[in-house]
DNA sequence: TGTACATCAGTGAACGCGCGTTCACTGATGTAC
DNA sequence: TGTACATCAGTGAACGCGCGTTCACTGATGTAC
């Protein structure tokens, strides 16, 4: 019974928003998307969508949650498609992180902005945000494991790296980097250069 | 004349206007800074602040740029504390970034942030955002002469090194860090990392 | 040194807008018997 | 299989708010003569 046009019920009005919403925020940033826009884009009424989020703060949580998986997953599908950890593996998630972002700067902006206010009450989020850190720690243990990462707390390497990534990434986005630059080659260059500080060395 | 009290001119009320925005962004965020707001603690009125900026978003792009040439100062002033420039130098620069950020979250976040819409309008924020790259390659250069740092493309190399501080700088400020890690650890072990990547390698 | 006048930083009140959200309601759905 | 009823996802209109900004104005300042 889903789908069916013109119901008075719409069917599934709650994933009709989280799509919605994603595709408004790629369009117009953000700051597009308000409560009575999304509701005409559906054609739906304004109060409808307060029966699936009790706010406008919900509802981008939800959706920045749902950015933070499908950037995990991009990585992970990295990952299974090398039989083993290697380095350039690593270094290849790190290229995927910044062009999930590239292409997708305002949702991405969103993931980690403090625009959703009410982030802390929305524990879909930390836990989503969460799923991205661990992916990383495992990471980073696999290739520890296979020599190609210096032994050093796994966690504290994750943060150096996904920081890393994000840095590059953000600056792209908030257009601090000269335009004229080619952005691929940029990306592949600092990964390679953050690679390095990763590494194991077998003789110091 | 400047600051005769209970004056009909207030004698300097850009400037005021200036470090008020900056103390306002501190205590409450950007979004607590509004016109009516700074108007008010400044016991002007309203339609004061319009005479020394044509809108909100130059008020907010101007406070931005003097975010940026206060950090290039305090980078600055690091390199001048030593003789000559070595690699631990460098280093203590990311630490210096970082902490400057973690120090001043809501203005670092403005520097930043698309919330100035106007962004391009105001060279001002462009040029401040540039001495700071600037000044970074600049760096570069001389720890190359000095043979701490690979010879590589400056520019390049200060992208990755910009972005690595400022994401990490980022996921501290954005409460994405556990916190019960030692921040200070954190960063030093970071800089650490992120240092070995910018290292030349003497024999390879 | 005194006066006329252009300039410009202020005032105070109001405009108009878009927004999130609420309210009493109604129509569709599914379940107990 | 048919009916009564609880449930809940929708409607449509309105509320109220805070905001940036504008407008006609006024008081202070500095300069030309």
């Amino acid at each position: 019974m889903i789908n069916k046009a013109r119901n008075y019920h719409h069917g599934d009005l709650r994933a009709a928003l989280l799509s919605e919403a994603a595709e408004m925020i790629a369009e117009g940033g953000t700051q597009s998307l308000t409560m009575r826009a999304i509701s005409a884009r559906l054609g739906v009424s304004r109060a409808a969508p307060y029966r699936h989020f009790p706010d406008k703060s919900s509802l981008l949580c939800a959706v920045a949650a749902a950015g933070f998986e499908r950037l995990t997953l991009r990585l992970r599908s990295i990952e299974a498609a090398a039989r083993r950890p290697s380095a350039e593996q690593f270094r290849r998630m790190g290229e995927e992180y910044v062009h999930f972002a590239i292409e997708n700067p305002a949702h991405y902006r969103l993931m980690y902005g403090k625009e959703a206010l009410a982030r802390e009450s929305v524990p879909q989020l930390r836990e989503a945000a969460d799923g991205l850190l661990d992916f990383l720690i495992a990471v980073i243990r696999a290739q520890q494991r296979g020599g190609g990462i210096k032994r050093q707390n796994p966690r504290t390497l994750a943060y150096a790296a996904w920081g890393a990534v994000h840095g590059l990434a953000s600056l792209m986005i908030e257009g601090q980097i000269d335009p004229t630059v080619d952005a691929d080659r940029l990306i592949r260059q600092t990964t390679r250069t953050l690679l390095e500080g990763f590494r194991s060395r077998r003789r110091e």
